[in-house]
DNA sequence: CTTACCCACTCGTCTATACGAGTATGCGTG
DNA sequence: CACGCATACTCGTATAGACGAGTGGGTAAG
């Protein structure tokens, strides 16, 4: 048997009104902070931790769920409870949609994940028709169905964010956009060329706990949050042409906006 | 005894290879999402569904404890499980700091309360100067010290965010800036006054689910994420003026940003 | 009528136990 | 040497029981 990896961790306070388990939870919390124990270390199993506070296994394993809910770490089934690792971030620039980034012929998505080293991957297209729901319907000025484009992005394997297109039907019917690949450029480059000169992007953005259905998407461990982003897309004669869905996971990403001081 | 409020609920599937408490989790969140529950219902006690469900009450509260990680429900001790309020979120528009938003008496955050019909607090103001963090001290181009200005926002009684501003000492030292009410318009007023003419913001977004100090400060339920949003200000001869660093309850906030096409 | 207490009900914490299921390792067999 | 299996470890699920603590309502005493 090796030595024990908890002879990182004190004693509890038995005289503290704080429960045991969350003292418990301090005390590996601290020692994550500290550096004790490292981003993707093992933490002390349940076992171990159960004989070096001389509790009972629901206890700690009570423990070990608040760090989790915390997002500090994630257990593996079968392997251990582990620091949970970072993953590199992408930053989102709010320049990402300008026309100059749009000349090439591969995806925003992609130029800038292979700059970044990473291999990226689209995933889960699909392109159909469909009746908004209320909310889209309103953004788009209520048109009574709409082409929703749907897809996942992976970086190096790993799923960060999946979203869906809304573009009013009668806009985008029988053109490129309708097909799974719009072209180079992308769906704002045949929009523009179709004559609709986008003029501005709204975003909306929300952060909550992902669905279930998120969490098996994205593979989301618990204790970490999505970052909801809508986009809506004008032209310049004031028109939605377009609304972005896009449900990200928020230990993937940092949005980055510049705005003017005026 | 009144009838059994979880007559909205059916029974499990004993031949379904999903947990039980899994099961009981579906049912319950089921139920919530059709608005057979809902906002502020509260949920069948832990003895109703034990009796109901014909399981153990350790097995009740994991179904519970899921529904509460994923923000759907929070418990109240002595009272009971509910289904989580959506407190009205406000809304954080990209012109917020627009100058002529910075022409009154008040706070932007206090006008825009009053305006929505709230009633808005500040609280636990705070001056201090400091040796900064890495990379607080980074976003400033290096000052040995730095005035940190910390305070804490509630609407309607309720703690939805708090902030630290960051200059360096050698521009705000000795100025209304350090003082606990710089007068109207804020600091960016008197940063103006003082030459640093404003020029563009930058702000960083990331959403992560809270420490525990910041669950305590927020009076955050489980299952809600924290926004946080480091802006900074730079001024006309393009210095980093002011770092902001904010954390936002995510259930309390919908950030909004415009940007151009170009 | 009002106050104070008691009680019933709620969730919170903790113990002890059992079995199942995923993982890794090493050993023995072919 | 390679493969497969046994085994020991990990966490996952579930049961049964006990006591504590916060809440609210009803009742009994003042």
């Amino acid at each position: 048997m090796p030595p024990l990896a908890s002879g990182l961790l004190g004693a509890l306070d038995p005289t503290s009104d704080r429960a045991v388990f969350r003292q418990i939870a301090d005390q590996l919390r601290e020692a994550i902070d500290k550096g004790r124990f490292r981003e993707g270390d093992k933490l002390p199993s349940e076992t171990e931790l159960v004989d070096h506070f001389g509790v009972s296994r629901m206890t700690v394993r009570n423990a070990l769920s608040l760090l989790q809910q915390e997002g500090l770490a994630v257990s593996e089934h079968g392997k251990g409870v582990f620091v949970r690792p970072r993953p590199p971030v992408r930053r989102l620039a709010s320049d990402r949609f300008a026309r100059r980034h749009r000349e090439q012929g591969k995806s925003a998505f992609t130029v800038e994940a292979e700059a970044a080293g990473s291999r990226p991957e689209v995933d889960g297209l699909e392109v159909k028709e469909e009746r908004p729901s209320p909310d889209i319907s309103a953004r788009l000025g209520s048109p009574r169905k709409v082409l929703a484009r749907r897809r996942r992005y992976l970086l190096d394997g790993r799923p960060v964010e999946f979203a869906t297109s809304y573009l009013p039907l009668d806009l985008a019917r029988n053109t490129p956009i309708a097909q799974p690949n719009p072209g180079p450029g992308g769906i704002y480059a045949r929009l523009e060329e179709m004559g609709h000169r986008l003029d501005h992007f709204d975003e909306e953005i929300r952060a909550r706990m992902p669905t279930p259905a998120e969490v098996r998407t994205l593979r989301l461990a618990s204790g970490v949050p999505v970052i909801h982003l809508v986009r809506t897309a004008y032209d310049a004669d004031g028109r939605a042409v377009e609304v972005c869905d896009t449900v990200m996971a928020a230990d993937a990403y940092v949005l980055a906006y510049q705005l003017p001081a005026t």
